[in-house]
DNA sequence: TATGAATGAGCCTTCATTCAT
DNA sequence: AATGAATGAAGGCTCATTCAT
């Protein structure tokens, strides 16, 4: 019955109130403990204007996840490309990812994980996601081997795999500790992804002894 | 009825039962399409059974998760305690643990991911449950530190973080590439963690330049 | 867009399109399964436009109705009526109502069967069209009865609601037997009610043995 | 809450409860027209009762089709097969049918009608009771064809479909001329079907005038 | 102990209908 | 005259949970 909200409103901007609630609600207590209604009163809008611009509730997750997580890829992104050497890579994009962990704490452990345990189109969704980022990181991983005048491994992709999951994982830790400064925990990651790959770059690898391959 | 087939089961056996059914659907459909009917009517044991015994839905949910990823912790607690140098126990412990996630693909990718996910009383389990591999992985990582003539840093714990992030990481990444052998997902894994842990071993730590240190 | 383009299109071919769409939709998928959206989408004119001609769905469904329906009793009019004596007339009449079953198939079985167990005013439209052409009938019996030298019989109009809801029935029947030729089902119905009427027009009544008459 | 309902009750008295108000329902208003909460409401027995007995609407006004329509079967059935000669035989299956249609009028009109129209399953369960009433009238034609010395014609199911729909034309209109005595009614349809069948059975068939018979 | 029967609550979705422009 | 945007109101269905026996 709000007579203001009746009055027409181009359609960016519902849109924008429509996520704003929705991704609150979202973070604070997950998909599935937030109905429709909810994010229709939060919102101020009804419950079939909802409908009609996110077609269900999976539709409206995918929305917020997107609105949510591309600003991070495109920080990630642009911080990556102008550091000048690998370790300044890793590092920038370390922080960059991190600082989006900071100011999304709450979206970022329900949405990013969460969609991708609920499976369906949402997890899909956020999996495409990844893989940019990943593919980003491999980029990275490549263009470091190239500088460092070693042909680039097959193994570019699983090292990419590794330092996301690390990353990933500094940043769960993160939620529990946020009295560490998000530069040390940058400063950890890089030393143990890039001190470990300077001695990759060099061939250097470490193999298992004989006695230790056999039966599965 | 003959009076043998309405004998009383002891309840652990019971419990086996239920267990076994709860863990097999949320393993396939995950927590939120599985509904405490289904569950009944597979391990053919009432419905009010199932409460009397675990309470409510999160309750057996935690039952199977505890279930299930128990043994796990234990076998890689063997494995990395027997193994006789740092390198070795690290590829002890991926071997472990990604055989692990081999034999439960199903409960893996549910339970473990999901769980922690939803958040309540599963996730804090989970957490638990990661704190203790989390926590083995640390006295790895000081035992190694101690037999290097280091004194232990304050950062074993980042590291720990991090190699399990990256080895998480990595059994994400084995679900979808089922075909790649659990072995050189360990060896990948020992490369990345420990060639980089060997040069913080010997105190070789990378800095960031000064100019890149600024602010947020 | 081309001034031509946007011209005012006369009222009448509007509502043509209208009706055309609708008629279509409901013939598929019956009356509840139509929404005003689709209406609105399949006929390219927006639903306001829509509620403005037809005042409400069941308005629009009526229109729907009557022009359906009326070219069939203008049709089953003008052959009855040009037929020389009752058996022809009969033929003639069927042969017109099957013909137009026949055409409209979807249309029949859902429009003018299902809108009369709808109740509401579609059914008191397609129960003002039963009339009319149940008056026709009566009409028909009736000057069969005067030429046959008979005085019409109170019975009239029964009996010409039992012809028509035995044709009604035929034309129902056929629709699970469209391959059984619309003049053999004719034949059948002439057959059925003529060679009855001509015993009737005879005045030889069969009467219940008097033992079979007592209380319900 | 009232604490008389939560006791428990034997599985076929509930029955009885929920499909007397289903019954009571769908026959006042339509089967759109009423809601399950209604039911629930009405019958004093919540929802998910209802969805436990029936499984979903459908099943519920099946539930009350099969429990409406099998007595009349029943005593069409048997007032048929007493009667000792063909014309009496029809009188007294009119009676039945007409007898049943009277005590029913609401329900007959509703569920008889309107389920055909339908369509899904509903629908075919009402084909199929039609059909049980159907096969019992074709028994009936084939008997009397026989008694009479005729070779059952091909056309017996035509001509029972033509007594069916002129038996259910005359009940519709009887529901809107409830002052016509029952028997009046059955003495109507007799004399249409009997003393036309009278012909029929003699060999008499009219046939259309050669120029009649052209193209469609 | 063990269960069949029962329930309160809520969720996603859709629709006919009408403002505001 | 014509429309995009908006809404109030239900509706069917499912579920976790608990009596009464």
């Amino acid at each position: 019955m709000p007579v203001a909200a009746r009055r027409r409103i181009p359609r960016a901007e519902r849109e924008r109130q429509m996520i704003g609630a929705a991704l609150a609600l979202f973070g604070e207590r997950g998909f599935d403990a937030v109905s429709m209604d909810e994010i229709a009163e939060r919102s101020g809008i009804t419950k079939p204007m909802l409908y009609s611009y996110f077609g269900s509730k999976d539709g409206m997750y995918m929305a917020c996840i997107e609105d949510a997580v591309r600003p991070m890829i495109e920080q990630f992104r642009a911080a990556v490309i102008d550091a000048p050497d690998p370790a300044r890579r890793l590092w920038a994009g370390a922080r960059a990812y991190l600082g989006w962990v900071d100011d999304n704490r709450a979206i970022y452990s329900r949405l990013f994980v969460e969609a991708r345990a609920r499976g369906g189109e949402p997890a899909a969704l956020v999996e495409r996601l990844s893989r940019e980022l990943g593919s980003t990181l491999a980029e990275l991983f490549t263009r470091t081997a190239r500088e460092a005048g070693v042909a680039p491994m097959a193994e570019v992709e699983a090292q990419a795999v590794c330092l996301y999951g690390a990353v990933e994982a500094m940043a769960r830790w993160w939620l529990d500790h946020p009295e560490v400064p998000r530069d040390l925990l940058a400063l950890r990651i890089v030393n143990f992804a890039w001190m470990g790959q300077e001695n990759l770059m060099q061939g250097r690898l470490w193999l298992p002894p004989p006695d230790a391959i056999e039966e599965r």
